[in-house]
DNA sequence: GTTTTTAATGAACAATGTTTAGTAAAAGAA
DNA sequence: TTCTTTTACTAAACATTGTTCATTAAAAAC
């Protein structure tokens, strides 16, 4: 006895390595420089192993997507400690956009791919993550319907439609839309849409 | 003489039929079920002969690109006809989402992928199908803050916005991430959405 | 020391896009 | 007609991909 504790630690640590290797593989080469044989080829071992660990390769990616929310709560931090709620909106907004632009492989793995959706059982309650984060905006938005008694109006279709604006957004400058309808600076762009969607809801 | 004008003939109705033919294994057999050896399959050549043809599998997505702006013209035939600037713009965002849910596999090549863009070097020229559209849309904008005299609007700015709004929608509804957030009727949703943006901008 | 469980893999399968050398037939020239 | 050249086409190969399965080597249990 004992052995078999070291045992199950050693095949948690191959599970890690397995996760981790993936990890910088998608942030060096993209989503096409993530495969299972170069996984294994980096890590020194046959594909074969990395069946022992995940049934497959939809459960990397899945697995993955999860790191992926941990790197986008760190872009949201200074956002949520926002107080104003209409300024929190706007924080928000912002973090979204920046993250997806700056972690293209994160964001489409996140929010585009149907894979690790479809193909894993536990698809709903592994994306409470992005549930999380969208009950949270809200929230804020409730905070700002009632802060500008605004009438009429549904916290829930509000939030939707932010998140619609910058998910729209982001995936038409990843994809290399924004630039072919007006080749000025996306950046600034960006902005002024999202600046404008704020403030058609709750500045007017 | 004369032979050589059948020859070409030929030729374009051999590359007819390619492009047919995959605009059928799109339709039948979505993105995954279109492969340059199962085009050659069903047209009964090799898969040597596409390439006669096509210099790129890329170059045939690019050219069903363009016929999915074709159909997609077709769902706005109505949209455009409407007078009244506000509910032009309503009715293209309807059609715009009408299409992106019925032909999703058409609206994930038109406005999702990236290999047609990036690799076929006339990119920016074949897009103009989609940039006109932008302009249509803008120039309506243009005509609703005429109408409705809103100053400070930037009319390219809100069809960028509207753009933003309804690609969002359709893609968070396409890679089901609206039915985790909100499980009760998805249309009803998107259209509730639709109208919150549209009334926020033009109604108050 | 023997048996059983476990970890790991090599090899195979069925796909994918693409290239190249080679063939057979048609067209053009003599 | 005969010879040559151009054209149309393909078989085979290459390098990838995800995934499975029989087999082996090693460690654990008895």
């Amino acid at each position: 006895m004992g052995s078999s504790e070291r045992k199950e630690r050693e095949k948690a640590e191959l599970k890690e390595l397995i996760l981790d290797t993936s990890k910088r593989l998608l942030l060096k080469f993209g989503k096409h420089g993530l495969s299972v044989r170069k996984i294994a080829k980096e890590i020194e071992y046959s594909p074969a192993t990395i069946y022992l660990h995940f049934k497959d390769k939809d459960e990397i990616l899945h697995e993955l997507m999860e790191m992926g929310f941990m790197l986008m709560n760190k872009y949201m931090v200074p956002a949520f400690a926002e107080k104003d709620p209409s300024k929190r909106i706007y924080e928000i907004g912002r973090a979204y956009i920046k993250f997806g632009l700056e972690q293209a492989d994160w964001y489409d793995l996140m929010f585009n791919s149907d894979e690790p959706m479809k193909h894993v059982e536990k698809c709903r309650e592994d994306w409470d993550e992005g549930m999380a984060l969208f009950n949270f905006l809200t929230i804020t938005c409730n905070e700002a319907i009632e802060k500008y008694s605004l009438k009429g109006y549904d916290a829930q279709i509000i939030a939707l439609q932010l998140w619609s604006v910058v998910h729209g957004l982001v995936n038409l400058a990843l994809t290399d839309r924004l630039g072919i309808v007006q080749p000025s600076d996306q950046k600034i762009l960006i902005d002024k849409v999202l600046d404008s969607t704020i403030h058609c809801l709750f500045k007017k």
